[in-house]
DNA sequence: GACCTGACTTTGTTTCGCCATAGTCAGGGA
DNA sequence: TCCCTGACTATGGCGAAACAAAGTCAGGTC
């Protein structure tokens, strides 16, 4: 069961994957331990110093990290003070970091029902105004939930052919 | 806005992100170019060849990131035979490979949406059952789209209280 | 057995990322 | 100015990953 790949993109050895969306996503994001920085602002972790003690890693690799992260709009850096002290800097997810919400609920998810900790599962996620679990849906605009065999690849050009063959 | 830490995970400072479901997820998935190998199987391509051909790798990267991804789980290899020639392997998304949707599509729309290509965007995902766009969402089992704020991250035993707390 | 060739292994090189460690910078207060 | 210390820089070492290139393996057919 894969995506089905429609008009521009039927004929897979006609395109690559060079600078496709994904690389260019991963590229912004950097290495796997920017996405555990990343994750680590999710939980409301700002300072720079609650990153590294938070993270367990040397101060050198959250300072590239983060650095990356801000130049490439996902945080943004704030200037703080706290009275009577130096001014500091905080990092904060931006509406850019925010919107890779589903993709690390997802990886979150996956993570608890796969490769559960010895324990067992250990993070549960709920909506605060209803108390029913939260995860990452793959769903339509319609309000479907599309399985991966029923998503269709195609060029925004492709789709109003698409709806040109619907009517 | 961010997660808010409910019940066992309030105090951020009392646990640890050391072997975190995300952690989890990042190491059975490997380094970037590994989540493009998966991408590439979402997109239907199975054989070593064509990995190798649309994902512009050498067969000795190739190699390694379709055996990692097979030794976790989420690709399976599966013999083939053409009429006439000798048996060959195809790798095809397990179920846990194919769990990863949203983490992909979210990678992929993030991708579109903030990094496009200089000839705009190249991708659109829709449903193949009704036409509409597809897009990878957070969402409580109430069928509520959840912003990042409303997102509580508990422990399992925390939510039975929160259940107790509503009754 | 020889041949074919897709798939994989090996080797050397480069790059990147992370660590440990030491040092420097920066922005306040005294 | 000095002191403080959070934040960052620099350096050397190591491991992983990817590349280029060469070589080997494996499962058929003839």
């Amino acid at each position: 069961m894969t995506i089905t790949l429609g008009g521009h993109f039927a004929d897979r050895d006609t395109w690559s994957m060079q600078n496709c969306p994904v690389a260019r996503t991963l590229a912004a994001l950097g290495p796997p331990s920017a996405v555990l920085v990343l994750s680590e602002a999710y939980f409301g972790t700002s300072r720079f110093g609650d990153f590294v003690r938070n993270l367990g890693m040397t101060e050198s690799a959250v300072t590239a990290r983060l650095r990356h992260l801000v130049k490439a709009g996902l945080l943004s850096r704030e200037p703080y003070q706290e009275p009577g002290q130096r001014t500091r800097y905080e990092y904060h997810l931006t509406k850019m970091g925010l919107d890779l919400a589903p993709t690390l609920v997802g990886l979150m998810e996956w993570g608890e029902n796969y490769l559960p900790h010895e324990d067992g599962r250990q993070v549960m996620l709920t909506h605060a105004g209803c108390g029913a679990d939260v995860v990452a849906e793959v769903r339509c605009a319609d309000g479907h939930t599309v399985g991966v065999g029923d998503i269709v690849m195609r060029a925004p050009s492709d789709a109003v052919d698409g709806g040109a063959e619907a009517v």
